[in-house]
DNA sequence: CATTATTACTTGTATATACAAGTGCAAAGA
DNA sequence: TCTTTGCACTTGTATATACAAGTAATAATG
């Protein structure tokens, strides 16, 4: 089963969206115009428009009538900390991955409180566990699990350099469209307290999450703790 | 100033949009193909697939090659703050409103870490404390900053019966479009402790958040502490 | 010098068209 | 009867074109 090319108006996105975050083009930076860009990449100005519209929608760039495209800078993210995300609003120096648990198949009844359906259980579902350090202090420790539904050698893939949602985005062209989370904040129960090294009644904020896709039916899910002490949650609605 | 004519996909957005949220169009149903669409409103595909584009980024439709567009049901809220208890959703019978501190003119520097414009700091703030509860049980207590520019009247009104929001689309035209939101964990200091009836050392979720509006330059501020231990927030993203 | 009009850009809207690709059903064939 | 093929439908992608409308700098005008 190959992968179908991606098509144009995607890659040209792909491509700017990669020239924002890598910082080539900054926050205020005026995009080349839509015909310059179809020059450019041999497109006409309908398709250059419908990659801008995917950057205008996730929050990287707006546009002005008789103006430009101008650089907002990092996406409004995806419901509060934007995933990929905890990267774009920290700056990826400093942010270290630790995998606490690898990749590995497992059986699954519900995750975190989401239903998940017969099929999705029947097929288990990839879990892993992450540890993040921003600053060598570590900050986040998440949980994912994700149905276990043809992604081939997903579990093998380095999920240390490369956000999930990229992966997921750049390989298996599913794009999270949305999802439903739950917030709350907590005390360290044992385990959370050694990792983050902190004491009992230590305050933690925990996120359950739901993400869907553009795929029908594939959703996957992931449990953040988070310790905001020194590093606060941010994110645009 | 007239208002411009909305354009064509924006209108047909708008009947399609309200046909959803009346229910004409039902979770699950198909809407009408975009050549169906197309002849019955007099415009082209690219018009029609234009509006459309609108309701999948809301949320309101998905839409599947072959198949059709499948209603989806409501939008995506603006931001958090949806409630969810053990009870599935709470009606408005069961939040009540308790002023604590009464919409007053005052003095400000910053608000919760956001800054503030010359202008705005010479005008000063309206500020009000609120403490809202959930069957009884306090759940938010909530600190408002608001510009104390063109809005006659508002600390008169009452911030009881009608939410903030409200209020202001309604009366001044005033529209939030969106923000951004610090969340993090935080211990009962000595006055949460009091208004929420909790011990020391109880984890407290702080949300500090700056709403932008329609009007340019007019953002205003709060700040919400919330209980969690009963009743998570819950949000769409 | 200050103001207004022109001009050359930008994005916004809309039409017309073509073919690719996924879906589901019905007709043809084994 | 069951399977396969084909067809008619759906949305997806892409081109080509045209004009409207906002912006900003320049040129013309008073």
């Amino acid at each position: 089963m190959a992968l179908k090319e991606a098509p144009q108006y995607r890659k040209l996105y792909e491509k700017l969206r990669s020239l924002i975050e890598d910082g080539t083009y900054k926050r205020g930076d005026l995009l080349p115009s839509e015909n310059e860009l179809c020059a450019a990449h041999h497109l006409t100005r309908p398709t250059v428009r419908n990659a801008l519209d995917m950057l205008v929608n996730d929050g990287f760039i707006i546009r002005h009538q008789g103006k430009g495209s101008i650089v907002q800078g990092q996406p409004k993210g995806i419901g509060i900390l934007s995933l990929s995300g905890t990267t774009s609003a920290i700056g990826q120096d400093n942010l270290t991955t630790r995998i606490i648990v690898k990749p590995n198949i497992r059986s699954w009844e519900q995750a975190f409180g989401y239903e998940i359906t017969e099929k999705q259980k029947s097929m288990g579902c990839i879990y892993l566990e992450r540890l993040r350090l921003i600053n060598e202090i570590p900050v986040f420790y998440d949980i994912t699990m994700i149905p276990n539904l043809n992604l081939p050698r997903l579990t093998s893939r380095t999920f240390e350099d490369r956000s999930l949602f990229e992966i997921l985005r750049k390989h298996y062209q599913i794009q999270v469209k949305g999802g439903e989370q739950k917030i709350l904040a907590i005390t360290a129960d044992q385990r959370i307290q050694e990792h983050f090294n902190v004491k009992k009644n230590h305050p933690i904020l925990r996120v359950d999450r739901k993400m869907e896709t553009n795929r029908a039916g594939f959703s996957f899910f992931s449990q953040i703790y988070c310790n905001t002490r020194d590093y606060s949650l941010i994110g645009r609605f």
